[in-house]
DNA sequence: TTCAGACTAAAAATATTTATTAGTCGAAAA
DNA sequence: TTTTCGACTAATAAATATTTTTAGTCTGAA
């Protein structure tokens, strides 16, 4: 294997530097000079690597998407049960947010506005939410921990969950009680849990 | 008991034409003096019975969320049984917001963007929610169906159950299917109640 | 006591100018 | 050939000025 492609590394770079920008600044006030001059480069050769603005963006919030949720996916796998997983997959969502409010900001409220942007990333974000939660519920189906829910019912159980979730965190993030939510995310799993598994 | 004042008479009529009025074109787009015209008196005149547009919109809304919440009391009164409560509560709720879309819309999103106002509405709006969620959760403890949650529990369950369910609305809202809002919403509730249920 | 018409001050909508910034292009450097 | 840059443009956004609308007041009449 040779040293990895030159372009490679720049292009990750120019990732990186956009990543700390938009998170310090937010989309809309980090120019494309702004990104240049942390990458050491001129403002034209960004356009060399990306398209555009949108694709540096789109980039930046897929790896940080896909680093959220190899994490969540990462302590999800280590439990065995499907209930330890499911409240795995809260808690380790929960510390993932925090961990980058800014940029979680960015997505749900400055992006909320920029409308051919936030139905893509926002609907993406949730379909792997929901995605992932649907696969530890068909686990649960069949551990025999949770009853024999049809692919139908498992969709809107996804969907409520995650619907349930977000609910619970728009309002604790609007009050700004970040401190309760993990309590009461705990809280809530474990109802939504004792519910799911009845028959 | 003489006949009903006549100034009481007007500032009902006032409020009926107001509430057409914002139902119809919203809250900003309804002007003092297309309320004053509907009623068939002159502008100032809606200032000798009503402190200013503020307070005309609040009693309409008052008036509204009143009569929204009697129904579903008395929905949610006709059954015997806590958990059946719960389930007339929601499905008594469904039918309300349906009933009113307009209005609650003004409620849920315009206001949204006018901060003083919003905050107190929907607060409000919330607090009854879950008054009567809480009540209904003690009415459940007290038969025994609902394990001995202590009042902090109690709390955080109704605030929970209002907060999951407005995020399932939400989404549902803004994928316009509010078609298969009964449907989730019932399976969303039997699946919290059977969480509540157990111990 | 109840109302209206004329009025004002504030806010909203509109138009206009100015400043930024995304994205292009052709040419130079590596 | 691949990578970079500086100079340029067209579009967007920010700032400003201008007009229109509208909430709310005041005086006085019925």
């Amino acid at each position: 294997m040779t040293t990895l492609a030159k372009d490679e590394v720049i292009k990750s770079d120019i990732l990186d530097e956009a990543t700390k920008l938009f998170r310090h600044y937010g989309l809309q006030k980090t120019t494309m000079e702004d990104i240049a001059k942390a990458v050491g480069k001129g403002k034209s050769t960004l356009y060399y690597y990306y398209k555009n603005k949108e694709e540096i963006f789109d980039a930046v919030i897929r790896k940080e998407k896909n680093i959220i949720f190899r994490n969540i996916q990462e302590d999800v796998s280590k439990e065995d049960s499907a209930v330890k997983k499911l409240e795995a997959f809260t808690r380790s969502k929960m510390r993932e947010i925090k961990r980058m409010t800014t940029l979680y900001q960015v997505v749900v409220s400055e992006v909320r506005s920029c409308n051919e942007l936030e139905l893509g990333i926002r609907r993406n974000y949730d379909c792997t939410e929901a995605e992932i939660l649907k696969s530890i519920l068909q686990y649960g189906v069949i551990t025999g921990e949770f009853p024999n829910y049809d692919q139908q019912e498992l969709d809107m159980l996804a969907f409520l969950l995650v619907n349930a979730q977000r609910g619970v965190e728009t309002a604790l993030i609007m009050e700004s009680k970040l401190d309760e939510m993990s309590e009461k995310m705990d809280f809530l799993v474990s109802v939504l849990m004792n519910g799911i598994r009845r028959s």
